[in-house]
RNA sequence: GCGGCUAUCGUUCAAUGGUAGGACAUCAGGUUGUGGUCCUGAGAAUGAGGGUUCAAUUCCCUCUAGUCGCC
């Protein structure tokens, strides 16, 4: 299902990847429409900024609208009306997070956790084969198995505990998958693929530890789990590169929750495949804006790689600078705001709160995320 | 013209006879498998002149500027 097409030129892996809605070429970003839409954005609008698939939320979708909701509107495609392939997060992050920051919310067991919805109070179930089970109902393209992702912070000691708990996870999520599959009677066309997450923080054995035992049991991709960034925020460069080499080449890898342009390129430059992030849609609906620094029709992806931190730039158009800046946002963009509006508005827009500002922002921030992975590709289609 | 009321960061509201506080705005950081129209930090004010007092932004007088009412 996973398949490249080398170019002697690349310093990245490129190629495609297939699943049940369509033929997704590498690498690439997904945004997170986490409860089944992108802030802001129409599914007309996330066409134009040029986004091929998008990740949706176990967690959230299972608290709002409901599984039987969703089963009932025949799965989170017919739901939101996209097309597209679509990939499920575990709701691993979202528990975890939940009960890291707060015990009261929740207690973690070997059967799975038990949490409290941060929206009303209501208690919850999720484990291995439930995340397993709400993915298929989901009817997404692929899916992620449900893992206990620890703070970096946290003792070795303790991200051990989170290493191994996660490879028993995965292996229940593994018979689950198995079990769902041929329960459905899917055909190979039809089944979703599965992706185990490396955890292990920032040590290198854990993760490569954790890599090897995950690749023992067989997915069909793997991901990066846990943040990628230390606690004072700096690119754990060795960690995703060491990560990357202790997964099967022939496997798409998917570097969960990254992440900034200039991480996204030197996570490819490691191997990772896929992305996905909440950057480029929160940040827009916070005023700041990605541009590019020189035209991307004409750059290469080593003219990136050797220029990390310049080949874009950010700006915040809600400073009282840009009141009466009436050029566009990014002379080398197409989107919707950079041909029809200025910096003037957009900024005015958003401070006045007209929901228009934060989808214009949003969708110009996801084109730029997909010119940039076009420019790794080194896809002359612009 | 007469009378009342008001005068505090850029704006708008507090407070006090002894270090003047908030909100919004400004500026600077931040946001990484979305509990985010969010979070952190910084700069920023007692209209002018007199008087009472150890000490006045506070009490008194004058001026100035607003504001309301009456002619």
């Amino acid at each position: 299902m996973f398949s490249f097409k080398h170019f002697d030129s690349s310093l990245f892996r490129q190629g495609s990847l297939t699943v049940p809605h369509g033929e997704i070429p590498t690498p690439f970003f997904m945004p997170d429409a986490t409860r089944a839409s992108i802030r802001g954005l129409s599914v007309a609008d996330i066409e134009r900024t040029g986004v091929s698939a998008m990740v949706v939320n176990t967690f959230h979708l299972f608290l709002h609208p409901g599984m039987e909701i969703v089963r009932g509107a025949g799965g989170v495609h017919r739901f939101m009306n996209w097309s597209g392939p679509l990939l499920s997060d575990s709701g691993g992050y979202q528990v975890f997070s939940l009960v890291h920051k707060n015990s009261q919310m929740g207690t973690i067991t070997e059967e799975g956790v038990h949490f409290r919805s941060p929206v009303d109070g209501s208690k919850h179930f999720l484990s291995p084969e439930k995340a397993i089970a709400i993915q298929f109902d989901l009817g997404v393209d692929m899916m992620v198995c449900f893992d206990d992702p620890p703070p970096n912070g946290y003792s070795k000691e303790r991200i051990r505990d989170a290493v191994d708990r996660t490879l028993r996870w995965a292996e229940r999520c593994r018979v689950a998958y198995d079990y769902e599959v041929s329960e459905r009677g899917l055909s190979l066309e039809q089944r979703p693929l599965l992706f185990g997450v490396v955890q292990g923080g920032e040590h290198l054995d854990l993760r490569r530890f954790c890599a090897e035992r995950l690749t023992g049991i067989g997915f069909d991709g793997y991901g990066f789990g846990a943040r990628h960034v230390s606690e004072e925020g700096d690119f754990l460069s060795e960690v995703l590169s060491v990560t990357a080499q202790a997964l099967p080449v022939e496997s798409p890898r998917f570097a969960l929750g990254v992440g900034s342009p200039s991480d996204i390129v030197r996570c490819a430059s490691f191997g990772w495949d896929m992305f996905d992030c909440v950057i480029p849609t929160r940040e827009g609906r916070h005023g700041r804006l990605f541009v590019w620094e020189k035209d991307p029709k004409t750059l290469s992806c080593s003219d990136i790689l050797s220029s990390l931190d310049d080949f874009f730039s950010t700006f915040t158009v809600v400073r009282s600078s840009f009141r009466d800046d009436f050029s566009r946002v990014d002379s080398f963009c197409d989107c919707m705001l950079c041909t029809n509006h200025s910096r003037s508005y957009l900024r005015h827009l958003l401070r006045v709160g007209e929901p228009l500002g934060a989808r214009l922002a949003s969708e110009h921030n996801l084109t730029f995320y997909s010119q940039l992975m076009r420019v790794l590709r080194n896809d002359s289609q612009v």
